[in-house]
DNA sequence: TCCTGGTATTTGGTATGCCAAAAATCTTCC
DNA sequence: GGAAGATTTTTGGCATACCAAATACCAGGA
């Protein structure tokens, strides 16, 4: 048996130099194509236009500069989120939520957020609740909200999000991203729009006063209701924002 | 170029005939690894051993008589839902849950279930919510749950899951019987064990109770509460049955 | 012109084969 | 006998080829 040759050359290294960086994984391509596809996914409006939209899988394969597999390996994971369907022989069908579906995700949002302010309330330090009052900052009787819908939709987006994470609890801020990236996907429905904006900011500094005041009930309330309020103000007004 | 031979008879039959039964797409190679992986998972006690569970792509393959690619997309499936977590050179490990990890799952369990029973007083039908009492038709003074905690615990997951349906809320339902998966993986913690079992039937019985009263902020209370408890059993009492 | 049979093309599903990194195993030299 | 080093084996990642179902497309006939 022909012995194999070695081109590698010995490691004549000092060891325990530098913080090894933990050499990176260099994601593989299944996970590149996830995060691609993710992203192109959410960062299009699919609401926008009047036929759905179909993913071609030997298009992306060439597009991405890689063979099918890891793109299959990626659409199997999105299909697992739920942004995509694939259909047999048909093809690859991004899925788009009937109004039905986005409220019924905000209910859900609001229970785990509601959660999540109970358990603020009893964990987080004081410094880290008052910085939330910090996003709205920008915002107030010289700068109103409803006059910068696009803006605030970003602050509100950030506060939520932070207000989640201050509970420190994994699942309830790894399942509330993944209901927000598809309620955001209806790009009209800023989270709230114009009219909600109004009433938004002093809710969200009531849920921070709660907070603050320790008040694991009211808080909860506060929170639940807030987002329950955008939930029936979808419901109602959402007409007009779907297909 | 040769022409393709045709073996397919022509259809003379009558149209409109017989219902239609859609052709059934008989799901796909990965979608059956999938169930099966996932069938094998839960089913198996990976608390039990004390060495990580491992999972080999070719002896899958092999096990399962189809070839790595459908396998490998169920993989993929699995590790979005957190089964499993496939590390480059390494192998496939099934994920073995930290209590914290359990315990999160568990309030955030609560969260939903709670929003579940909020539903439930405004859209639920009374007879609906009475059938609830069936699961536990079974116990009683004279046939103690403590007595047969086995028996009482699949009553437990059963009444949960009919309970969360009646909301109505795919979202919910989804994402709590996906925490539920979770969560039931520790065997041992039989959903509140033999010094739980005593409260548990009440407490289920006053949800029940507040649900049939229409009382939204008590049914929600009492639904939330029932199942923090548990997160405080098992945050408590957890010690022993991790390894 | 319009319908019809049928072929070519498209598209996801699956099987295979090879690659490189790691780990396991074996060699060899001190 | 032990340890460093080379080799084999294992394992997931990726590319490719082929298949069958569905569809698109096209020629021929009423």
């Amino acid at each position: 048996m022909p012995a194999r040759k070695q081109t590698k050359a010995p490691p004549v290294m000092a060891e325990a130099d530098i913080a090894i960086v933990r050499i990176a994984p260099e994601t593989s391509f299944k996970n590149k194509a996830y995060e691609a596809l993710k992203e192109a996914i959410l960062k299009m409006d699919i609401y926008a236009t009047p036929e759905q939209v179909m993913l071609d899988e030997r298009a992306l394969s060439e597009r991405l500069g890689v063979s099918r597999t890891p793109i299959r390996e990626a659409i199997a994971m999105l299909e697992q989120d739920g942004f995509v369907k694939t259909v047999p022989r048909r093809g690859i069908v991004v899925v788009r939520r009937t109004k039905t579906e986005i409220v019924d995700m905000i209910r859900a949002w609001a229970a785990l957020e509601s959660m999540a302010a109970r358990l603020i309330t009893t964990t987080a330090r004081k410094k880290d609740i008052t910085a939330l009052r910090d996003f709205f900052k920008d915002f107030g009787k010289d700068r109103l909200p409803q006059d910068h819908v696009e803006e605030y939709s970003k602050a509100n987006i950030a506060f939520h999000q932070a207000l989640i994470s201050l509970s420190e609890s994994p699942v309830l801020v790894d399942l509330t991203n993944d209901l927000l990236l598809h309620v955001r996907g209806y790009r009209q429905l800023t989270i709230g729009r114009k009219d909600r904006t109004a009433t938004s900011l002093p809710e969200h500094l009531g849920i921070i006063e709660a907070l603050e005041a320790r008040d694991t009930e009211l808080a909860e309330k506060r929170a639940r209701d807030h987002t329950l309020g955008l939930a029936a103000y979808v419901e109602a007004h959402g007409q007009e924002l779907f297909s």
